[in-house]
DNA sequence: TCTTAAATATGATTATTATCATATTTTATT
DNA sequence: AATAAAATATGATAATAATCATATTTAAGA
């Protein structure tokens, strides 16, 4: 469902807001492995999310990764979003151009509302409710 | 969510349920057309679905792609896993290896029932159904 | 101010998926 | 039997996604 690069962003991203603060920086050597992620193909995801302002960093000794309050906000959505996982998502299950319930393709009604329902939470969902719900042992990190 | 195989297999089938009999071939040459698909790259994922017996076949002049009454009681999820989406469709958003509701992922919530039901839908689903959908204008055929 | 540890920018390589091309085999028709 | 029209088998090319590598910039600390 997601690109791999969309998956490690996830990830990356859930690990940070579980592990860091501004106090609290991770540098993208150590994280690779705690993620299980290569670690170049990680950082240069890292930089992307950073350039979005999905994360924060300060480069030099003592630099590293982390989210603000802020970035904790963020939705789930966002990050797929960020990773250009808009059309994969969104787009119809035949790839027909217009397609909606009044012109709907073959495959319409049998996936539609479950992807809006998917959609939806993922746009509901922020980082620290997802961070809440691993502490509080409801899910798991994902490695 | 499809790869675009998995999509024009999808496309091609249909029309040869709503289109094609024993009695009445078609040729790759003018399906591609029909359905707007490259022709070789249509050609390919046909010999492919015949070679699975998804779709029948016959060589030589008069012959062509057909479905027989038996294809046509196949359901749409045995075309999208011939064509190898078992993974995609089936496995966890974040790719946790064992991802269940005793050890779910962080968006395992998020997700979980809603592609159970599709794939509960596209598997209770047959080509027949989709033509008779098709026929009645209760959806429409994708080009 | 020099050194060093970090991110950033950029681009190269590899793998996978999508697409194209063509020689071979089969079969109906003449 | 010969011809021609079809699928089949096989492999080549192109585009995209995944992965790797490295030079540059920034900032802390000696």
């Amino acid at each position: 469902m997601f690109s791999n690069s969309t998956k490690y962003a996830i990830k990356a991203v859930l690990y940070l807001a579980v592990n860091s603060s501004e106090e609290k920086k991770v540098v993208v050597n150590d994280m690779a492995g705690l993620i299980n992620v290569p670690k170049a193909y990680i950082a240069k995801i890292l930089q992307e999310l950073s350039k979005k302002n999905l994360i924060s960093s300060t480069r030099g000794p003592k630099g590293g990764f982390y989210l603000s309050e802020d970035n904790k906000k963020a939705k789930v959505y966002d990050i797929v979003i960020a990773m250009d996982e808009e059309q994969r998502m969104n787009s119809c299950l035949l790839s027909l151009k217009k397609c909606n319930i009044d012109n709907p393709c073959s495959l319409h009604h049998l996936a539609y509302n479950e992807k809006e329902a998917i959609i939806r939470k993922l746009n509901n969902t922020s980082l620290e409710e997802l961070v809440e719900h691993i502490k509080t042992g409801k899910s798991v990190f994902p490695i």
